[in-house]
DNA sequence: ATGAAAGCGCTAACAT
DNA sequence: ATGTTAGCGCTTTCAT
């Protein structure tokens, strides 16, 4: 492979010319740039982005960590989150992490060889981590890093209201909601403190249902629907996460539970694979695509030194209404 | 951030020494070894990757290139990749194409400038690339990309066949089936005509149903499977990819079809989140897992200059019986 | 407008 | 066993 002195030999000129006809930077005579394309062209020349980097000491890679990709929100969140910054000429490197936290770590560690530029983390951080040791950007989604972080989350306050709006009007008198134990005081919690304190107002009866929150599989989901469903035979309604709550339907369908009829489900998320089923899941839809943006963008404004970027970033959500409640 | 210097300045000792004692190549006495991880820990040194990729001119990185992430087998298959990457040392650069074919020739392009060491594709070539230009190892999953690129894929016949087996002997007369357009004599194609073919023998007629393969929309989805069922509704079978397939089951249910009682419906691919429809979607599974691992390996192969890689691989698919033939 | 030369931070060959 | 030095391929002063 050609280097920049090959071309500039080729060309009969110095590589610092060669560089700024290249990078359009500095002044080049018409004449010389056209022999330099040639050369160029002649030689197949492709300049070598790894010299680049340690010049400019930037790799244009972002990692992003999620959880788990075989979960469709995660999957919708990269892919948002892929796009938003190859937009702004930044490359998505991706972690699922898999319940193995030492690759959280490990991807800090990537920020400090310079091998990434930044970070934007799906999942909590690991306990045994200094947060004051990261000296790079980071932006999280939904989870709380410390106070330096900027998070983006949605309005679980409001979606919260709006699933005991849902269920209230329904009717409904015992509820199971699934929730993860409340471990960083993650923004997303917030949601389930907001329908208990709503279902209590209206003398709604809740029993709560724990789950891993980082178990993230279908047998997971299914084993704990199952569990639950059988134990709490007598709820009317159940509020989840689309996945658990897609799960609590075919449960409840395959038990012969009428739903909505006999059992309402109200899901949180918006998927459209949660749309794949019969009746559709009623849901409370995250606006996915501007998470992944307000994500990017806060990142890009760290990267460029920004000094006021905003450290929470709250996005709308709307009721999807379905059939299962 | 301190370099290599100061940290050899710090204890006393010249770069050599440290290069060698970090990377533990070449003899380091016991004391300046300690000497040497005391000034490491006290500037709090982390060697900067971004040189060592510059001399050793690889950057441990691979572009993974899928259609659509949101698309849950190739989250899936780039989730087991990732994995498998990690394992291998190297990093998943993720890329969803998202029907812009020009994000392909980018990937390429960053293999050029040595940005990426290598490729594995989910998609098809561009059109308008010439392959000749590519000079780093590509795999390619269920994919055409010409003579000298590995070839990941399922067995396809065998899963045609498996399909055709349960359509003739649940005693359907008129199957619907989803297809692509054939393009470029992709792998996972033959599965579409071993069903025919072994459907044919039996006296199934056929109607084929044409979809846009890189169109992976739930939307898409939904509006041709109501656009083909309701066209020809005398069909008593479906069969389609998982998640065309769910979409089928969802919209017979809603027209009040029983399934399997009127319609019967085979899916193919396997996919977890295919399951949580009632009654579960009878599909052939593939052993993503399997195929990311050999995708993995095969890249790593060819990385490592070996010359007998395999140009085909053919991974086994299993009968998922589930309740909807 | 352009060439020469000094790094970016590291590794490895060569001395000692 | 360890220090010195010459690159890796590029960008960017600094002269001219």
């Amino acid at each position: 492979m050609p280097g920049i002195r090959e071309v500039a030999a080729y060309a009969g000129v110095g590589v610092g010319t060669v560089s700024r006809a290249l990078n359009k930077t500095g002044y080049v005579s018409r004449e010389t740039k056209e022999k330099i394309d040639e050369a160029v062209k002649a030689l197949n020349y492709h300049p070598n982005e790894l010299a680049r980097n340690l010049y400019r000491n930037r790799s244009g890679m972002i990692g992003v960590v999620v959880p788990d990709l075989e979960n469709p929100f995660f999957a919708k969140f990269l892919k948002y989150t892929e796009i938003e910054l190859y937009k702004q000429g930044y490359r998505a490197v991706v972690c699922n992490t898999v319940e193995i936290s030492s690759r959280v770590e490990e991807l800090i560690g990537l920020m400090n060889q310079n091998v990434l530029d930044g970070l934007i983390v799906g999942v909590d951080p690991p306990e045994n981590v200094n947060l004051k040791t990261i000296r790079k950007p980071v932006v999280s989604l939904d989870r709380n890093w410390g106070e330096k972080i900027p998070v983006v989350t949605s309005d679980n306050e409001k979606g919260g209201r709006l699933v005991a709006e849902q269920i209230v009007k329904a009717g409904c008198k015992r509820v199971l909601v699934f929730e993860s134990r409340p471990r960083m005081k993650n923004p997303f919690e917030s949601r389930g403190k907001e329908v208990k304190k709503a279902l209590e107002e209206n003398h709604v009866s809740i029993i709560r249902a724990e789950v891993e929150w980082n178990l993230l599989s279908y047998e997971y989901y299914m084993q704990a629907v199952e569990k639950y469903l059988s134990i709490f035979d007598s709820v009317d309604a159940v509020f989840a996460g689309d996945m658990i709550a897609a799960a609590a339907l075919a449960v409840a369908q395959r038990k012969n539970i009428r739903v909505p009829e006999k059992l309402k489900i109200m899901g949180f998320d918006g998927l459209d694979i949660a749309k794949l089923t019969s009746p559709v899941l009623t849901t409370i839809r995250q606006d996915v695509p501007q998470m992944a943006r307000r994500c990017v963008e806060a990142l890009i404004q760290l990267l460029e030194g920004e000094k006021d970027v905003p450290l929470l970033q709250v996005c709308d959500v709307v009721l999807d209404k379905g059939g299962t409640i």
